[in-house]
DNA sequence: ATCTTTATGGACCTATAATATCCATAATAG
DNA sequence: CTATTATGGATATTATAGGTCCATAAAGAT
């Protein structure tokens, strides 16, 4: 007897594990000495995640910039740049890409040319619109959400969560 | 020859095409006369999508009470509300549900524990915190950009795109 | 120079969620 | 009754996240 459990369970449209781990490293990072190279072994233990796994991660940072890498012995990784100059934001789009949250399904689909076309000549019937040029109102609405979210990532420091882990006190 | 091109490609954490679906499908409705049911048939071939995949959609928003449903013939979906009363935020999350889109991988990890616990004893040794009461630093940051955008898509309505669709006119 | 340590990048594997299809069934209007 | 329409279960397909392994390169230590 099979059971099967809703299926069409959803999740969220979540941040992947990658970004947890990149941030929580790159406290890591900011927390050391400076000067000191924390290597990938030290890292990744205490993250819990495997070091293969987590070295690809630190890669992408690295080559955006935001950790510096040394090999050999007594190498390993440190901050690029000050603490202060490192926005959750700029973590995050390393790990989760560039594109946009919302990506119309299809412009071309009747829904957005009926769309558009029935308000277009509302307006101003002589000026014709061409597709392409006419954002869909959808996204329009998603983007601003969007907008909304990252403003408040790039206003997020990595040393903004060090001064208030430091002035914190952890009440129940 | 096998090419690999950056296998390491990352996509934006991004809302599913389902989502896109939904709220195109309940602004059809919301434009439809009151009182019409409009069929998956009709639905689909706007969309530009299977009849069978977007049928799943509609189920869970009439679930959700989103919208109504009537089966035989002439039956269909309608609005079982104003879309002065349906938010973006509520069509998204009948679509990709209510979890929160940062969870820390693992709480128990060393990086937790040694944060909050370095931490702790500097502002009172007495009060010994307890773990799970104590709210990783980077999710109250994520949680904080959730929130934003949240809030924004709760202010935004079905009606609101009717309305700025009929108020707007298409500039190249 | 050589050895050890450490990061890098390519290839590969696996599990799961998103996307999608098909069909039997139920409900309803005419 | 019959045609129409939505529903839900089962299943298939595809892409991505997540993870491993290994050969190589680079740098410090001996």
């Amino acid at each position: 007897m099979k059971l099967y459990f809703n299926r069409w369970k959803v999740l969220l449209m979540q941040f992947s594990k990658s970004t947890g781990y990149a941030l929580h490293a790159i406290i890591h990072l900011a927390r050391a000495e400076r000067g000191h190279h924390v290597g990938i072994k030290e890292l990744a233990a205490l993250l819990g995640v495997s070091e293969s796994y987590l070295s690809k991660i630190m890669s992408k940072l690295r080559q955006d910039g935001i950790v510096r890498a040394m090999t050999g012995a007594s190498g390993g990784y440190e901050l690029a740049k000050s603490a202060k100059l490192i926005t959750f934001f700029d973590v995050i789009q390393v790990v989760e890409g560039r594109q946009t949250m919302y990506e119309c399904f299809n412009m071309d689909s009747l829904q957005h040319q009926l769309f558009f076309e029935s308000e277009a000549q509302a307006s101003d019937p002589s000026e014709h619109h061409e597709g392409q040029n006419c954002e869909c109102l959808v996204k329009k609405v998603m983007d601003g959400a969007e907008q909304q979210m990252v403003h408040y990532l790039q206003q997020h420091t990595i040393q903004g969560v060090l001064d208030s882990a430091a002035s914190k006190k952890c009440t129940k």
